[in-house]
DNA sequence: GCCATTCTGGATCGGTTGGTCTGTAAATGT
DNA sequence: ACATTTACAGACCAACCGATCCAGAATGGC
């Protein structure tokens, strides 16, 4: 039904520009200012392209928004399987952990995550978002059961809570994003972390949990 | 250096309106569309008042919107503080997530929290953000202390963990309200909550988390 | 009753919004 | 080289934005 935007199309002047870095550029201004608060002015300049192009590329506004939201959701795809496409358990998540240190306390961590924000902004108004947020959770939580049915299989966690766990490191994930855009300190969200990799550490089975009853 | 609203002006036509019935209708507006795409007509509609009176009130659109956040904080608080309010460990904390339950799985739910969604939609543009996060955080993480605490005194959780399992409760908080508005279904909210019930009951020590290790 | 003071209704402001339209430049297939 | 097909550039549009202003209605103090 869709037609390939990589093939030729037949006769007539060729694209000036590569669709894709357009997008690159969109995911970062959508990523700083939201979707309303991006005007067609902003897009223009920030695509580095005219009205009359972007609209016969894209069609609107909304269409151009949730080409930037794929781009964004394949580029987030792609660094989360850097991390955990590895044969791995808990360490993967311990490394991920790390991941949103980075990503969140460097330069840029401000602007929190986009398709949270979309979702946030637009939840109420367009039936696309719910399917944003699907996979995004989606591309989260199966990211991240392999390493955990890993340590299952070994023992290490307890398998009937594999899923909750999951599920919490989605949530720690999209609150993180959330607090980092709302402008907590760079201090706060490593704590936040801090608590959440204590957290990962008590899901160790056999110690029953002895060596972090301080005090 | 504040003139107290509640008292009289001296002569001069008095307010026709009830200020705070005025916000409680603009903190369901903010609510569902958030602060962009709430126009002032909109505004004016839903507070029932004119343009005049309502910028002689408040002041600006910005005002008005963080005037509805203030209240919407403080009946938060309130509702807050009567469920954690009383003396108790964990079922507390039950009790908590039931509320949870029912707040988002049933009419309005989908909204999410007029405080998430300001944070994502303003945090970037508008400092005062910051506090309202703060406040937020606060006000959500003493009210879930205070049960943990009680319980880490009782020796039923463990006390070097309690700070991560606030943290843990806050976060899922916030993404359970991202969920809600992006329109996840009933179902999976539920589940969600489920998974973040079972995790509550894997914290009480004693039981080595042997109970749940089915299969 | 009268004046001072305040609130109210609505017109109005300049600026910006998302979107369209027309003319022109450019590159293709033949 | 030509005709065809496409992309490009920018003017243009009605609608709406947040905000202001002013005339008139309503009330309290005297």
């Amino acid at each position: 039904m869709n037609i390939d935007v990589s093939e030729r199309r037949g006769r007539g002047r060729p694209r000036q520009f590569d669709e894709d870095d357009v997008l690159d550029a969109l995911v970062q201004l959508f990523w700083d200012r939201g979707f309303e608060a991006a005007s067609l002015n902003d897009i223009v300049a920030a695509a580095n392209l005219n009205r009359s192009s972007l609209y016969s590329a894209f069609g609107s506004k909304d269409q151009v928004f949730f080409a930037a939201i794929d781009r964004y959701l394949a580029d987030r795809l792609a660094m989360l399987d850097e991390v955990l496409g590895r044969e791995g358990g808990l360490e993967l998540v311990g490394e991920f952990l790390g991941m949103l240190r980075t990503r969140f306390t460097t330069e840029g961590g401000r602007r929190g995550c986009l398709a949270v924000n979309a979702l946030t902004e637009l939840g109420m108004r367009d039936e696309r978002v719910a399917g944003v947020a699907q996979r995004y959770r989606h591309q989260l939580s199966s990211g991240l059961q392999r390493p955990l049915d890993w340590a299952a299989a070994r023992g290490e966690i307890d398998r009937g809570l594999v899923e909750a766990y999951v599920d919490m490191l989605v949530a720690f994930c999209v609150s993180l994003a959330v607090a980092a855009r709302s402008g907590a300190a760079p201090a706060e969200l490593e704590r936040q972390i801090d608590s959440m990799e204590r957290l990962v550490g008590s899901w160790r089975l056999g110690s029953c949990r002895a060596e972090s009853t301080g005090a």
